[in-house]
DNA sequence: TTCTTTATGTAGCACTCGCTACACGAAGAA
DNA sequence: TTCTTCGTGTAGCGAGTGCTACATAAAGAA
């Protein structure tokens, strides 16, 4: 209902905390608002309903996620080398809220449910600018088709990872067999 | 509560095709019962709770997914071929259902909740096996990270076309640009 | 000072949830 | 026939849901 007050902002900050705690699939008002030390009756003051509140937070936690890759120290190179990297990065404890929060946003999209399947979309747009921007090409003819094999792959092993299987991954990976990740 | 009464089965199979149209995420035994034509009296007369009926369709569903592959027609191919083939079998319309549901499993087993983790390593199992059954090798050795990274990067384009990114995948498996799928 | 806006508490409504207690007819066992 | 088990309907409980109505205190505007 606010323009956005400093308040407005930092429950909407607090909120985001919450949700990469819990998720955002049986979340509630009023645990949320216990949680985060207010009243249901204030979340519906500053937001004009649950929907409002979610999608706000989600998108909020969306930017968080954005910003920090951005200032991930993470130097160009080859799709070889880039790949192990970029799996390395986001298997690390600290990024695994925004993975969660992220396969349930894609089970959302799936049902193609909104606002969550466009939000979905632009995460994955910035997913794919980003990892081009750090994929070094001998030719630049190829870029596009190589950062959406890149992207694929990594979401794909990712996804193993996070489904409890981080011994495939790494196996294609190739510990031991540094010719599996790319056919040569 | 019962043994397996062949009414008892005949409702899972109905509760099955229900689960697969709406997902399992808001599911609710009242809407449930009056899909299936019965009385959530009824539900908690064959299962002992929600719970138990839940674990029990979503392994059903499984069981109906794995038969399904099984019969699929999919000669084996080596990787670059089979590749887009798989891809293309799962984009198939009358599978996203299972996809649906599975993007929702992938979710639940992020956050570790059982028995949806369980259920959701050996569902990955399945698949690595069936693809890598289909996978024509020319050293035996590499069989097991080839196929690994074979479902990966499947599984990482199926994520990006049901998250509304078709054209990812379709760029990466290269209209236009056979090579992309792989490197050479 | 008076009036309006902002922020917040208290209560509660209408509804849904999973689950249970109780009853009762039909069917089979003794 | 009598008794038990199976299957099913009706009703409801206690807890939770999103959301709203009403009141009110503090603060700023006139």
């Amino acid at each position: 209902m606010k323009g956005q007050p400093a308040k407005r902002l930092e429950v909407l900050e607090q909120i985001a905390d919450h949700i990469l705690n819990v998720g955002l699939t049986g979340l509630s008002l009023r645990p949320l608002a216990a949680a985060i030390g207010t009243s249901d009756r204030m979340l519906l003051y500053y937001f004009a309903d649950k929907n409002e509140l979610i999608t706000e937070a989600v998108v909020h936690v969306t930017t968080r996620l954005m910003v920090r890759l951005q200032s991930e120290l993470l130097q160009p190179e080859p799709f070889d080398a880039l790949l192990p990297k970029i799996y390395a990065l986001f298997i690390q404890e600290d990024y695994s809220p925004f993975m969660r929060i992220w396969y349930e946003l894609v089970a959302l999209a799936a049902r193609n449910e909104e606002p969550f399947k466009t939000i979905s979309c632009q995460i994955m747009d910035g997913f794919l600018e980003w990892v081009s921007a750090r994929l070094v090409m001998e030719s630049e003819a190829d870029r596009s088709a190589r950062s959406a094999l890149l992207l694929g792959t990594i979401e794909g092993f990712l996804m193993l990872y996070y489904t409890g299987l981080g011994n495939i991954p790494a196996l294609a990976l190739g510990l031991g067999d540094s010719n599996a990740v790319t056919q040569n």
